[in-house]
DNA sequence: ATGATAGATTGATGATTGTCGATGTACACA
DNA sequence: TGTGTACATCGACAATCATCAATCTATCAT
């Protein structure tokens, strides 16, 4: 570790403040982006809402695609974006398929943006 | 509240669950995917994470745009974005811009996230 | 005043994304 | 076997986005 050894000398022409923690790497931002990029859209976090209001954090796409507005391949892709992302699991059950929330998963990328 | 009328008859030809609460709304959707949105990019997760590790929670654009690899400009557009949701915030002294965080900024978009 | 530097803005471009209609697939019921 | 339903996949299109080179603005030094 060499932030022993440079001195925050307050020199009025340096522009810089010193370093107190190392950032985060290259490899570690853009797996949280690519967790956040599934996040931040209003359709996927409607599903997500809705999915967890259901007794059992469980719903099928027939509960979805109403509230949405949205058309029934729209609803399918956003859905399949979040469990891509491991936000959902996928169950299919006779002709429905029921989705459910993976405990953990938005604590942990909270977590994640909490200690930035 | 009708809530407590509809019992939950649990009919194997029914695909849908109850509903427990009431999930989140389409303005409160579309606020809480802008904030994500500025936040899932790589280049500014690390943004955030450089200034975060400077004393003061300060840096200015010299100390960005180098160990990200990317151009001036695109730094500083980023550097906007993340000013425009509320991330960071942007002084100016001399020839520098300095950024620093915006307190609970990103706190408050994790409780939100968890709570969802 | 002149030149140099820090940073913002602009314009263009290639890549990604949200959306839908059309189609495909698997299951249920007659 | 055939028909209907639930859902996924495909292809296309418009919109958004990340990036850079070029330019502009403001500040400092000489």
């Amino acid at each position: 570790m060499t932030l022993t050894e440079a001195l925050p000398i307050t020199d009025l022409n340096a522009c810089c403040t010193p370093i107190l923690r190392e950032p985060m790497g290259a490899d570690a931002a853009e797996k949280l982006a690519r967790s956040l990029k599934a996040l931040a859209d209003p359709a996927r976090l409607r599903l997500l809402s809705i999915v967890a209001s259901h007794d059992d954090a469980e719903a099928c796409v027939c509960d979805l695609t109403e509230p949405l507005g949205l058309s029934q391949p729209t609803v399918s892709h956003h859905l399949k974006v979040l469990v891509d992302a491991g936000y959902l699991s996928r169950e299919k059950r006779g002709t429905w398929a029921y989705y459910s929330l993976t405990p953990d998963a938005l604590d942990s990328v909270s977590g994640l943006i909490s200690e930035l």
